[in-house]
DNA sequence: CCGACTTAGTGTTATAAATACACTAAGCTT
DNA sequence: AAGCTTAGTGTATTTATAACACTAAGTCGG
């Protein structure tokens, strides 16, 4: 078998999806990019993996780096690797996919000088504005979402700690892009246990109180 | 933001789990190590992502040249990159799994000089006699064949062009090593309209003979 | 202060999917 | 021809999913 000091070898960077829900759409964030390939055109977060670095460490820190987020849900998504992907060389791509509450969204693109902005994932023009194969990454990210959504709980990671059933009726109305029946999704959500109802209710306009719901991480 | 040329990198492989059917179990194919580290020691085929080939291709070249097999289903499975995993340095592994059928798992073996033998994934010794994380990747292989097997049509990629529904229902059995009830199981697979009844039965023994049945490839 | 407005909250029925279960059919062997 | 062995078939029950409309509780404006 040969060695691997006969090959040159490929760069490996991740790539970050990081998903939120605002203004009632569902946001990816991404990072403007300064320089040549791609001068001007919108990025997912990423960089190079360190020597000593796991994956999940390297997709960690670039995530706080780039965009001052941490303690979130993430998730290796796909291993992106065509030769040409990426016109400086040979660069293999680590794609995670993260979720990120209302509460810490914010915090994004107040962190440094990289200019961070979410962008909403429905947007027919977004695919013109990204760089290298992100679009492709991306609609692998929305695709997968999608379908996990549907079999987990992992949509409660997209609240804050505190959340009615509407609001999260609402998070899958617009991960999903169809109407949820309210009845049948209450119905649903209440019976996997995986929630708990508080004794609070928030008013929030001319109509009546939501009863407040937290989750119970397993 | 740093360049790639500032750090150096890793090196990045593919690894291959390649599933069959035989002796009424579910194998794996294994490559004996003969050199240090883990000599003697059983691996999953592999080997480096050369600069210019796609992690696909990488794959299938590997697959070819240690195991001489072409042509079969293959999927990215996901990819180990935790440093320490390999004793020689620093080696990001993106694992391939892959199913076999019958016809073909022959060829394995009898290619070139590589000890390539098929073992069979139940066998609870099996762990101690497998190199690096090979252990993890392949449990982690199972994990994900139980699953896909239970939403999806792969199980027929297991078995030659012409079957009998016992036949296939062994192939589920095995793999989910739990009993499958024979009348759901034929309304199930007979529902889907993937496969086609042929005019042909296969006599097998003192009993009666088994229609035989094929796969619609969509 | 009461009527209108707006979102929250609640059950039942119908349909579809999954499960449990046992006997007859067909060829081969002796 | 009887007995053995695997192939092949249908129905009833349970469970999950989908469809569907009204009452409850608060705010606001007159």
């Amino acid at each position: 078998m040969k060695e691997a000091s006969d090959y040159p070898k490929p760069s490996v960077t991740v790539d970050l999806i990081i998903f939120t829900i605002a203004d009632d759409t569902l946001k990816v964030l991404l990072i403007n990019r300064g320089a040549a390939p791609y001068a001007g055109k919108w990025a997912l977060p990423g960089g190079f993996v360190r020597i000593g670095e796991s994956l999940e460490a390297a997709a960690t820190r670039e995530l706080a780096e780039e965009a001052g987020v941490t303690d979130i849900y993430l998730e290796q998504l796909y291993t992106f690797g065509e030769p040409g992907r990426d016109p400086r060389g040979r660069v293999i791509s680590v794609a995670y996919f993260g979720l990120i509450d209302a509460d810490q969204q914010h915090i994004v693109a107040s962190t440094d000088a990289t200019d961070a902005r979410w962008f909403s994932v429905f947007d027919p023009l977004l695919g013109r504005k990204l760089a290298f194969d992100h679009h492709k990454i991306l609609d692998y990210a929305v695709w997968r979402l999608r379908n996990k959504i549907e079999w987990t709980t992992v949509g409660y990671e997209l609240l804050p700690t505190k959340f009615t059933l509407s609001e999260l009726q609402r998070v899958y109305e617009i991960i999903l892009q169809k109407p949820v029946d309210k009845r049948n999704f209450r119905k649903k959500v209440l019976g996997q246990g995986q929630i708990r109802e508080l004794n609070e209710t928030r008013s929030d306009g001319a109509h009546r109180p939501a009863r407040l719901f937290t989750f119970r991480k397993s």
